[in-house]
DNA sequence: CTGAAAGCGCTTACAG
DNA sequence: CTGAAAGCGCTTACAG
């Protein structure tokens, strides 16, 4: 029935009608004061923006998002806020966004591509314009979400010429080859691993990978009981150490190489407690440079990422197409910086 | 003039309306399926259910924001993710939320209250329901505009019977009462503290206060030239310890209360430099209790917080009051542990 | 430069 | 249990 009264709540907040009538003009114009300000002649825009002030007026994003089609909101997945290089990055993240006046969502999978997932859905029905992905490791419907709803992305951390995403990170393979061959070049032929577990984990398979190969090209190998995995710990990288140090000498790994500083700080550890010391007795390597890294007596070698520039560019990105200015995210490739300390030695060690 | 045609560009995306007309029920059907469920029959319900999913459809939060004024969206405005204390609040907060289908808004102040007053009122610009907010130094504006809208809050780490906010968090006064107390139970007397700057800082202030009011309770008193302030590093730490222990041995403190673990591991790394050992030729306490302040040698003497269950408790109060289980936030008290280890023990010490 | 009004995609009070 | 339609708070195509 045409003309039936209706009650609803309502917000019961300020509303930019309550704007307009204050400074005596339409919708329309409060409205372009803020979104539009030069099509509005001077005078005019004083006065609401006057009045907006004098009535405390906090425009409603829903209704905003709902006529523009336009949220400023962001969204990052990551695996999780316990690894202080993903902190880093949601960090320079969420201040390049901020300024912008987007505001973040964040997204933490623990290392599950479902749980991604589900939060990456969350973020799409909440109207993200933009999103930036931890790794290549997600369900291909994801993928899809974004590209059928035209959304702009980008992965982070993983890094491949060959990619069909566009990336900004490193190449985790190449690293890790690099930092073989640095052990290689010392000397060191038998070689031991300590890794985080590979599933569900583009960045740490490489890892394993770029190991592989580079002991493949010298024509080595790990021996497959010289590759521990698990859980990305103090005290994982310390019962690791232990496993492959306690054996005797002859068969011994003479070099270590971990899947970050974090195992590799604990494997340091564990030395230090059985009196073992790098680089006399062995060598080991890291992966981060964490801020212990460098202080840690034997300092530690290892690989150096500025993350937290990782998380600035891929805001940038994000924002260049949102705005217009880009077509599409631009891939960049960020380089590890090798950091060579004494937690690596020649191999056998020159004894003055 | 009515009847005028427009073309608006809308999202292009799939709607309910869509998903209404494929399985020939009303708008208003559609949205009870996903609403509330068991005011529709079954058959109509799994009919209804069976179109969303076969067009994919992903309802429009604006729109349901628009018209129901909830958003699912919560926020939290910590002051940095490089404190890995407040990544694991962060943590705990967005897995809770995401459980219960809220999707979480970060904002990190960097210790400017203005900063946070800023990123807070963007969240609420976007509708959040709720909001976590680390300590209790903010611009008074920012409550009042909690109040005023009626947002539930909690303030976090910091806790205080008299506060006038609820909060989540530990009595960092008592704390320090507490660390000092036990120092001056084994026999120190000259006291000296590395912290983090106070400014804006409630916590660190409290902290402070924990110690002096320890010590002149014991007719104590720090001297001035033995409290160093600087930034929550390794290096500050290590820098602020060569300073206070290269004195004559007759005017060097005896224990050094360092404000955070963080401080008090790089002045342990520059006692090792340095050749001094704690507990023989000095007392060190941090707080934290980081995840290698146990395996560090000497183990730090500091006290635990569960930072991930404070997160925890905070989204859990916050989603009791947003979904009408609870008129407001409870306060809850969360006691730190004191961890006794090496790095701390009796002066003048026995030596056997 | 400014305004009247349609429309964004949902929810919900009302009627049946 | 179900539907017709008003309404949430904005933006913007159109007209002037």
């Amino acid at each position: 029935m045409t003309g039936t009264k209706r009650t609803r709540e309502g917000s019961g907040r300020v509303k930019l009608e309550a704007v307009a009538s204050a400074a005596n003009v339409s919708t329309a114009t409060v409205s372009r004061v803020f979104n539009e300000p030069d099509k509005v002649s001077e005078a005019i825009r004083e006065r609401v923006k006057e009045a907006a002030r004098a009535l405390n007026w906090i425009p409603n994003a829903a209704g905003r998002a709902l006529a523009s089609s336009r949220t400023h909101i962001a969204g990052a997945i990551i695996p999780t806020l316990d690894n202080e290089i993903f902190a880093h990055q949601i960090g320079g993240m969420q201040a390049v966004f901020s300024n912008a006046g987007f505001t973040l969502f964040l997204g933490c999978s623990n290392y599950d591509p479902l749980e991604g997932l589900r939060q990456a859905e969350a973020m799409l029905a909440r109207g993200v314009e933009a999103i930036a992905l931890v790794g290549e490791n997600h369900p291909a419907e994801l993928f899809a979400a974004l590209k059928a709803r035209d959304i702009p992305y980008v992965v982070t951390y993983s890094y491949s010429k060959l990619s069909e995403h566009p990336c900004i990170g490193f190449d985790n393979r190449a690293a890790f080859i690099r930092m073989t061959d640095h052990l290689l070049a010392l000397g060191h032929r038998r070689f031991a691993g300590i890794f985080q577990p590979v599933a569900n984990n583009d960045r740490v398979a490489a890892r394993l990978a770029g190991v592989r190969d580079a002991l493949a090209a010298a024509d080595l190998a790990m021996a497959d009981e010289n590759l521990l995995v698990g859980p990305s710990t103090l005290e994982f990288g310390a019962e690791s150490f232990s496993h492959l140090m306690t054996r005797e000498r002859e068969v011994r790994p003479t070099a270590i190489v971990c899947g970050n500083d974090n195992i590799a700080l604990g494997a340091l550890m564990a030395a230090n407690a059985l009196g073992l010391k790098a680089p006399t007795d062995f060598s080991i390597t890291g992966f981060d440079d964490l801020a212990i890294s460098s202080r840690f007596a034997p300092g530690l070698t290892t690989m150096k990422v500025d993350n937290q520039s990782i998380g600035t560019s891929a805001a940038n990105q994000l924002l260049a197409v949102v705005t217009g200015r880009q077509a599409g995210p631009q891939s960049e490739e960020v380089a590890p910086v090798l950091q060579i300390r004494d937690s690596s030695g020649r191999w056998p060690q020159d004894r003055a």
